[in-house]
RNA sequence: GGUCCCAUCGUCUAGCCUGGCCUAGGACGGAGCCCUCUCAAGGCUUAAACACGGGUUCAAAUCCCGUUGGGACCA
């Protein structure tokens, strides 16, 4: 999938079409994936999804009415009888197109094993002036005349395409600039049909690291995948986007401004590798300026994932917005921020063994209990008051910050690393701070 | 093989159209420093690129030609 900014598939002359090929069951599974990824990071259809073999009469339709008009004509060729011939031309040099045997013989399809060619011009050239590239000649001489119509009666990509596009009015083609070569192929199918020929915009490829394309293969996740190791659908669209389109040196926007900002001007013209670790850095910015209830929300689906069920409905969502506020910019990641907000579910900590052996040590108990002495003083949480108090007792103690700061921090949360000591308090309250002190001492005196 | 597309730091890119302001700017990642109760975040500094060769011009990353390299399509 390769996602388009917003702002075209907006434009108010277009309407946003999804269109599926003929799939065999076994891809009907990928499609569906793709369909939920992009609604994911939101990028919405207004039409379809539409599927190619309900619409067989279509294109048999008008791949008649070609043949009416003489600008298709029926080829009895045979497979193999090309292939032949094909590999003849290629090896005396010559171009390994479609010689035109059949092009004036008026066969009809009696048999009715005859495929339908398309009577592509010979001459002149077919220009496309393309949204992206610019503008593109190709030689008329080379192009072959293709088999719209397969000999079992089905209806080939060049074709169907075209008679989609044209009978759903899209004014705006945009795909893969590997569909360039077939922009030649297409265009004077429009013609011969007496539609108008849409803009046509070919964006650049992606490719993964090793700088092939990329695909399911090397790892290219699917973008499902992405949700699950908890990035933020509103990063992934940015960084995708981003990926091939520019403004200035604005690396962040807004859905708005992804709309706003766009300009087919500043679409790249060549291919882009995907570079995780700066998705990686896009979706912790996103976790920094999200509204924290918005991240939260997300958030919840993942905690439930790692078996927090019970705690999650234990609180409340302000709570868990405040939560996420104090975690938020060490997670680059909601899976990450998983981890970080772990400590501050239920009563009671579960403690890193490192962690206490190093910093609940007897030695550290009689100060732990000061500590504790001067917050119970206290009869509510402040942030000032407490943190106030605290750092007196730094000084009259004639200890370093850092000596008291850890032994509490590895009795509130069990760990060596975490936020502002203060912030924590915050967030466990008056109450689960003094408990864990508690617990915090009673496990150092006995260490 | 033919046709078409593409080419700036490792990566995403600005600049190219409308040559001079480019001793090539930003971002990710890297290195270092600062801040600091830990971990982050943040701030500052730094290394790192115009694929190559010819032209045109007083002047080219920018225009032209060629080469090389990558890619797509055609079967």
């Amino acid at each position: 999938m390769r996602p388009v900014p917003p702002a075209f598939s907006t434009s108010e002359a277009s309407a946003r079409r999804c269109s599926i090929g003929s799939l065999p069951a076994s891809r009907m599974a990928c499609l569906s994936s793709v369909i939920e990824g992009m609604k994911w990071v939101g990028l919405d259809w207004d039409e379809g999804p539409f599927r190619q073999t309900e619409r067989m009469d279509l294109y048999r339709r008008h791949a008649m009415q070609l043949l009416q008009k003489g600008q298709a004509y029926w080829c009895i060729c045979k497979a193999e009888e090309l292939d032949a011939r094909r590999k003849e031309a290629e090896a005396k040099g010559l171009s390994p197109k479609y010689d035109g045997r059949c092009r004036d013989c008026g066969h009809t399809n009696l048999t009715g094993d005859a495929a339908l060619r398309f009577k592509a011009p010979q001459e002149g050239e077919t220009v496309v002036d393309d949204l992206i590239k610019g503008k593109i000649v190709f030689d008329n001489n080379v192009q072959d005349d293709l088999i719209i119509l397969r000999s079992n009666g089905y209806p080939t990509y060049n074709f169907s395409v075209v008679v989609d596009d044209a009978l759903m009015h899209i004014t705006h083609v945009v795909r893969g600039d590997d569909h360039l070569t077939n922009t030649p192929r297409q265009v004077p199918i429009f013609q011969a049909l007496g539609f108008p020929v849409p803009q046509f915009g070919h964006l650049p490829m992606i490719l993964g690291l090793d700088k092939a394309r990329l695909s399911k293969r090397h790892g290219a996740t699917s973008i499902m995948a992405y949700k699950d190791m908890g990035y933020l659908p509103d990063a992934m669209l940015n960084y995708l986007v981003r990926l091939g389109w520019s403004h200035g040196d604005q690396e962040i926007f807004t859905r708005q401004e992804l709309i706003e900002k766009f300009s087919w001007k500043n679409v790249q013209t060549s291919a882009a590798v995907f570079n995780p670790e700066k998705l990686l850095w896009v979706n912790a910015e996103y976790i920094k300026l999200s509204p924290p209830t918005q991240v939260a929300q997300a958030l919840v689906t993942l905690l439930n994932a790692a078996g927090l069920t019970d705690e999650v409905q234990a609180v409340s969502t302000d709570w868990l917005a405040q939560l996420v506020v104090l975690v938020k910019e060490r997670a680059k990641t909601l899976v990450e921020m998983v981890d970080w907000v772990r400590p501050y579910f239920g009563q009671t900590v579960t403690c890193d063994e490192e962690a206490a052996k190093k910093f609940l040590t007897p030695a550290i108990a009689p100060i732990l209990g000061k500590v504790l002495t001067r917050f119970e003083a206290f009869p509510t949480f402040s942030k000032q008051q407490w943190e106030g108090a605290f750092k007196q007792l730094v000084e009259e103690e004639g200890v370093k910050m850092g000596q008291l700061a850890q032994p509490v921090r590895v009795a509130l949360t069990g760990r060596t690393a975490s936020p502002g000591l203060f912030d924590v308090m915050e967030v466990l309250g008056r109450d689960r701070t003094l408990f864990r002190l508690r617990q915090g001492i009673e496990r150092a005196s006995h260490a």
